[in-house]
DNA sequence: CTGAAAGCGCTTACAG
DNA sequence: CTGAAAGCGCTTACAG
């Protein structure tokens, strides 16, 4: 037999100001209400912390909440009207160190504003379901950290203004359509230019900087300009040996391209390297011929990752402030909440800050004149 | 002037069959079955592809979530009745990158059975938070991975126990209360010894692996164990030097290790390090002492990381078998999901598998009696 | 085959 | 100061 909806509702009634022994696990406000002996908008005041109640109530509340552990649903009190409380965060792959050290620190500074973050891969197969999927955990917003595949990642990104959910770009320079927070690496190869030019360096070999990739392209804009700036012709200062090996392994990479450098006649002083795995690989690879660094060649890395501690000497890199990276997004995502999508995404550049170890120093005289 | 129930019911009911023009963003069934001129229950029913529908209107539902992009708010969904699909994963930090690679194979083996995952860092401050976010979203299971405060982690586990949510943990050997799946140590060290006995190494030299923890322990038991195996004596066989030095850097305790061992007459011909990294430190410093590895000494790391492939030679290294550790605890995990919590913890060992490379080979004769 | 109604676990006006 | 009732966005018996 179905109760009529009132009696359903007496029946209820009858049940709530009894105090019962503790139950098993405690698993909604009703039975919570029921173990204090109190009803559940008294419970739910307590809970929210909202005035005008009893101290006698708000012990009696409390105390019961340490004794069964009662945590309210996330997901009704989302339901009832208040945010999510979710961010979604959508990485490249967790094996980049520099792309998981932003992660981290994103998943440390939203998490101390209380929000939840939600890590998704961006796998080849789910391209769709991903934003999907945070939409129907209504999260407030998203952050796409690393490079991507720029057609899908403009696809999700039209997916979300068209749902009006706030989002931004980590990293991947060149997305026209998004707000984006990325480092400036054209202002990097000038601090590195500049860093080695004034070590009297004129003639630089690059390593691994080349491919159809918007941050290669700032890359080399920075060294043009740094040079330019300097009266010197990119043409005649810069070599590269790319092309010669394929690029696979980025140590080994490193090391091929050291052992083509190693031989040549008019080798380069200085060397910059697209990343500090490619660097350490040249350098020990030049070390083992018996070159000398710096005293024969100077070496930059790019990153600052804790690996340039391990070789003798240590390597001069480029750090790319992940913290302040992180501490820009999370302000500008979380400023964006609630607040109508802005008609132009504007891009935030970060200043990257060069760490100059013992990989590099003064240009030799007789290479001098290069 | 409020309406009385009935009224507004009627004034909603009214509206339900009338087709409106697309709206800006549909948030809720209601909205998205005006709009398709439906009811909420048919709409509902294609989505979760129940049976006994005419095939026009799946199609005209079908086709109006194309065109608005609609998705059901999952937490009405899970507040309805469905378990919310989601883990919750706290690690140990996102800096160590096998905790990381773990993450990430966990993530994506969850993932693909339609779970999600809340990744919490295991922050000084949130001890008891964490367990109460995971808890307060219903979360249907928690994996821990890595090494954690015991009194901490127990304390946690007591708290999901408590509330009979799934729970295992991934690498801190050593905790009585929870069901663990973590690496052998004791038998990757064995297979370590076996290897290089039968290179004819009769001393060995260990690097960084002391200290007050478990796996510490657990590793020395295997190198114990193997010695005894072949009627040598730890005491006799085994050398270690950490106290000399304080553990800072990881390359950078290597390092010293290497030069105190390096001038030792007795100096042993085998070196197991505690990780990739301290081995590292180590090989380079032996080499830039003029020592030739393997041929005068050789060197063995842990973890099987990429700075492996770094060194010429490569470093022969202990693999963790992530993936199958990960698939081991993804099942472990959705096994014990709506099923009553196991009396006894049970502990599942991975079998690591060394991976030989250029570090070791052959003890030199006139050190092979040590 | 489809719709109206009840109810999941909360919070918040509204009444007392 | 506290409780009963409505309603958030869903799904699923129950009616028709």
């Amino acid at each position: 037999m179905r109760l009529a909806p009132a009696a359903a509702a007496q029946l209820k009634r009858r049940s709530v100001s009894r105090a019962a022994p503790r139950p098993a696990v405690i698993r909604s406000t009703a039975e919570f209400a029921r173990y204090v002996g109190l009803s559940r908008s008294a419970v739910s005041r307590v809970m929210n912390e909202q005035p005008g109640l009893r101290q006698a109530t708000i012990d009696r509340v409390r105390r019961a909440i340490a004794e069964t552990g009662f945590t309210p649903n996330a997901h009704a009190v989302h339901l009832r009207g208040k945010p999510s409380k979710m961010i979604g965060l959508c990485v490249e792959n967790l094996l980049t160190p520099s792309g998981v050290a932003k992660l981290s620190e994103l998943q440390e500074l939203l998490a101390a504003r209380g929000f939840t973050v939600l890590i998704e891969v961006d796998r080849a197969d789910g391209s769709r379901k991903l934003i999907e999927h945070f939409l129907s955990l209504r999260v407030q917003g998203v952050v796409f950290v690393g490079h991507f595949n720029p057609e899908l990642l403009g696809e999700r990104i039209a997916g979300l203004r068209r749902h009006g959910v706030p989002h931004l770009v980590v990293d991947h320079s060149g997305c026209a359509n998004a707000p984006t927070v990325t480092l400036d690496r054209g202002a990097a190869m000038e601090e590195v230019v500049a860093h080695l030019h004034g070590d009297g360096h004129r003639r630089f070999g690059l390593m691994g900087i080349s491919g159809a990739f918007q941050t290669v392209a700032d890359r080399l804009d920075g060294v043009r300009a740094a040079l330019r700036k300097r009266g010197l012709a990119f043409d005649r200062c810069v070599v590269a040996l790319d092309h010669l090996h394929v690029r696979t392994d980025h140590f080994e990479f490193g090391r091929l391209l050291a052992r083509e450098f190693a031989s040549r006649r008019d080798r380069p002083t200085a060397f910059i390297a697209v990343n500090d795995e490619t660097a350490i690989g040249a350098l020990l690879e030049f070390q083992s011929r018996g070159l000398r660094v710096p005293g024969d060649l100077s070496i930059v890395g790019f990153n600052n990752q804790t690996i340039c501690q391990m070789t003798t000497p240590a390597l001069t890199s480029v750090d790319q402030q992940i913290e302040r990276t992180a501490r820009m997004a999370t302000d500008l995502l979380i400023g964006a909440i609630d607040r109508p999508l802005p008609r132009l995404p504007a891009m935030r550049l970060i200043a990257p800050q060069l760490v100059v170890r013992g990989s590099t120093g003064p240009a030799q005289r007789r290479r001098a004149r290069g």
